[in-house]
DNA sequence: CGGCTTTACG
DNA sequence: CGTA
DNA sequence: GCCG
């Protein structure tokens, strides 16, 4: 079994002369073409694989990766707007720089000489002025470019980049702390994420909480990072995490992260975890049962299902490949509302007076989620109590819920998962497919087959609805920290059935959302500034 | 060097 | 063991 | 892998 490839074929240099506390072995500079030359890749629209070839061929010619456009003499990016361009550099700075396309850097490369920049120009209006190695002064004043402007708030931190402000102050659990979709240094967390993944296909899950950490701790930094130092005091940033850091800011790639990206061990892992009801372990066992692609996958089910006695979960893992093409779909926001109509409706017809919640991504306010989350209850304490069961029913007769998903067998309605007896919050994970004639929703034409969508539907007895609502509200990491702040600092209990004491187990009412976070002494953080997982 | 969220269900 |  |  192929284990971690970290051989490092190449120390990366580092661009900064005064970023000294690391001391990172240098490697001697090429000579070639590219000699004395600062460049950067701005690595929006490639994928990993091409930032990497992209570094490879500058570096091996002579070139420095620099962190920052501002601190390059020759940018090279596949943006071709303006605006675009200006969320990375602002144009008087992009006017002093070469800014050209890869075919640039490639066709130097092979033809082991400067070409002239003016066929490769990548946005309009930029000049071709030839480079002129800058001295190390000019680049300890980069130009800032002002870019947040332009993005939705649900997309940014909201801190201005310009800002002053210091890592230290940002606290330690998710929970204290607002942590937007997106953030500024998006590309970097990407990297870290993929390493997570990896930790956790080894069965290394402690490592892959650091590194979720980590990445929700970077998430919270409402700054470009451009030197290591600066991120020195971010919390769950500790020495393995600056030497990647370093890494990136010098070359745009984390080492590791390209080589785990054409690992075709864990491109296959990945594969396998993707669907429902295949894990970590069971990946790794048919890998090494000889399993390389899904087909494989399928032929082994359908020979096990002639085989086994237990057929249930075989029946279930076929399903899944079934309908493995419709899971892996994004969910628009308008979709998910229609979805929410269409049952809602039904509801309504069971329980008049309920209350509900579209939980999960969507409530966090992301444009596409992977399945759907909704949480019922009724404002009269013990109203409701079978409602669930009955909603399941009339959406199955109806055509809208096709399977109900106990674990990892599919079979059609009929139970019901309740948690702790006292305080029942009743819970189904189902599939769902709108209908044919849904006019608003292009997605299942007439003659097409209808895509199939995974939901969980939850009803909740009032008295711990808000609790419910936050716990399945996300992201991974806020819901681990909540659970873990109000351990250590109040000696609760806090899950999605209610918060009660640890000592004797009162339960402690929660009225609100706000309440909770009230109760706990943390400041009530919206739900879109709850996205700390990547 | 221990701890890392939580835990019922199938 | 896998799911949320 | 990082924190206390």
């Amino acid at each position: 079994m192929p284990g971690l490839k970290a051989l490092k074929r190449r120390q990366s240099s580092s661009s900064n002369a005064s970023s000294s506390s690391m001391e990172m072995v240098r490697s001697k500079p090429h000579r070639g073409i590219f000699n004395g030359l600062k460049f950067n890749i701005i690595s929006i629209h490639m994928t990993p694989e091409t930032i990497g070839e992209l570094v490879e061929l500058a570096e091996d010619k002579g070139a420095v990766m620099v962190a920052h456009p501002d601190l390059a003499d020759i940018v090279i990016t596949e943006i071709s707007t303006r605006a675009r361009l200006e969320r990375h550099i602002t144009w008087e700075v992009a006017l002093g720089r070469v800014v050209v396309d890869s075919r640039w850097l490639k066709k130097s490369a092979a033809a082991n000489k400067l070409l002239p920049f003016d066929q490769f120009i990548a946005v309009p209006g930029l000049v071709a002025i030839p480079p002129t190695p800058r001295t190390p002064k000019q680049e300890h004043k980069p130009a800032i470019p002002a870019s947040g402007s332009r993005f939705s708030p649900i997309e940014l931190s909201d801190t201005d980049d310009s800002e002053e402000f210091d890592a230290a102050s940002i606290p330690r659990y998710c929970v204290q702390r607002r942590t937007p979709l997106i953030c500024r240094n998006q590309e970097l967390v990407r990297q870290f994420a993929v390493i997570k993944q990896a930790r956790w296909l080894d069965e290394n899950e402690v490592s892959a909480l650091s590194y979720a950490r980590t990445i929700a701790s970077i998430k919270a930094y409402p700054k470009v990072i451009r030197t290591v130092e600066e991120v020195e005091k971010l919390p769950y940033v500790g020495p393995k995490a600056r030497l990647k850091i370093s890494e990136f800011l010098s070359s745009g790639m984390i080492e590791e992260t390209r080589n785990l990206e054409k690992d075709e061990y864990y491109k296959t892992l990945g594969t396998f975890t993707s669907l429902y009801g295949i894990g970590n372990v069971t990946a790794k066992r048919l890998y090494s049962m000889g399993m390389r692609n899904l087909e494989h996958l399928e032929d082994y089910y359908r020979d096990e299902l002639k085989t086994t006695k237990n057929k249930a979960n075989i029946e279930g893992m076929l399903h899944s490949l079934a309908l493995q093409d419709d899971f892996r779909l994004k969910i628009s926001r308008a979709e998910v509302e229609e979805m929410a109509r269409l049952i809602t409706e039904e509801m309504s017809i069971i329980l008049p007076g309920f209350i509900y919640t579209i939980t999960g991504g969507y409530r966090r306010g992301k444009p596409e989620s992977n399945d759907v989350d909704i949480v019922f209850s009724h404002p009269t304490s013990g109203k409701g109590a079978g409602a669930l069961q009955l909603l399941i029913t009339r959406l199955h007769n109806r055509g809208l819920i096709t399977h109900v998903l106990p674990a990892t067998s599919f079979r059609t309605p009929g139970s019901i998962k309740s948690y702790s007896e006292d305080q029942a919050v009743q819970r189904t994970l189902s599939v769902f497919a709108l209908p044919q004639d849904s006019p608003s929703f292009p997605h299942n034409p007439a003659g097409q087959p209808r895509k199939h969508r995974r939901i969980d539907l939850l009803f909740a007895p009032i008295e711990v609805y808000w609790c419910t609502v936050i716990g399945w509200s996300g992201s991974i990491m806020f819901e681990r920290d909540l659970r873990s702040w109000c351990k250590e600092k109040h000696q609760y209990k806090f899950d999605s059935s209610g918060l009660t004491r640890r000592r004797d187990a009162a339960r402690i009412a929660v009225k609100s959302e706000r309440h909770l976070f009230e109760l706990v002494g943390l400041p009530y953080i919206e739900p879109i500034w709850r996205n700390c997982d990547y």
